[in-house]
DNA sequence: ACCTCGTATCAAGATTATTTGATATGATAT
DNA sequence: ATATCATATCAAATAATCTTGATACGAGGT
C-alpha cells in the first residue's frame, strides 16, 4: 500500500542527502553519464546507482541509455512538479481562521 | 562545521517524513496549538516536539508562546524560502551543454 | 513558596538509510 | 559463443532517524 504521504516523501528525498545535492550540483551543469559523476564524487560504482535510483524515482532526474553509458539530467518537469506540491504543501486552505483552542 | 549542502538538507527533511507532512496539512488549515496537533495525531507528547523541532529548523513552521501554550504556523517566508531553493537547486547554470564524455 | 500543566530533553530500543564489496545482469564488440 | 565493460542488485555492516517512556525545565496559578 502506497499512501500520498509517502509518494510526496519520495520526492524530496531527493534533496535530503548531501550526496545527491552534490549529484543535481553537478548535473546543473547538463547532462552527465555516470562515468563522469563516477570520477568528480568521492563515491563508489554501486553507491552511485543507489543514489541514483533514488534521484530519478523522486521525479528530479531522468535517464537515458545510450548504448552501455547511461546519462543522467535534471528533469524539467520532474522539478516543475516538486517546485508546486511543496508550494502546495505549504499554501494555506482558505484564510478562515479558527482560534477555538485550549481556552486562554 | 556546517557545509551549505546541510543546511539545505535541513529544510528539505521537513518533507520528508510523513507525519511532518500530516502536521503541515493540519497547518494549512490555520495556526494550531501542540494541543490541537496532539489529539488529530496518532502521536505522543515527546513525538510531537521531535517533530516540530525539525520543522521549525526546517524554517517551514514558526512557532509562538501564549502562556503555557505553543502554537505553530506555517511561515511564509520560510516556505518561499524552500521554494526558491528547490527551483535553485534544479536550474542548469547555463545552456552551454558540453557532451565530451565517454568517448561514444 | 508550592502545585499543576505544557513542553523539552534524555536514554534505550526499533526502524530505516547509507555504505561497501561481491556478484549478477545486460549490452557491445570480437 | 566468449570477453569486456557499465550498471544493477544483493547482503552485511554501519550510521542516522524515529519512537517511547521517564525525567527535567518553565510559566502560571494558588
Amino acid at each position: 500500500m502506497e499512501t500520498v504521504y509517502e509518494e510526496h516523501v519520495k520526492v524530496f528525498k531527493a534533496f535530503c542527502d548531501e550526496k545527491r545535492l552534490r549529484i543535481l550540483e553537478l548535473l546543473r551543469g547538463g547532462e552527465k553519464c555516470a562515468c563522469v559523476l563516477l570520477e568528480q564524487l568521492d563515491i563508489g560504482q554501486s553507491g552511485l546507482s543507489y543514489h541514483m535510483k533514488i534521484l530519478v524515482e523522486s521525479g528530479i532526474v531522468e535517464s537515458r541509455q545510450e548504448g552501455k553509458w547511461t546519462h543522467y539530467k535534471i528533469s524539467e518537469k520532474g522539478s516543475d512538479y516538486a517546485g508546486t506540491l511543496l508550494k502546495e504543501l505549504t499554501t494555506p486552505y482558505s484564510v478562515i481562521e479558527e482560534n477555538n483552542c485550549c481556552k486562554k
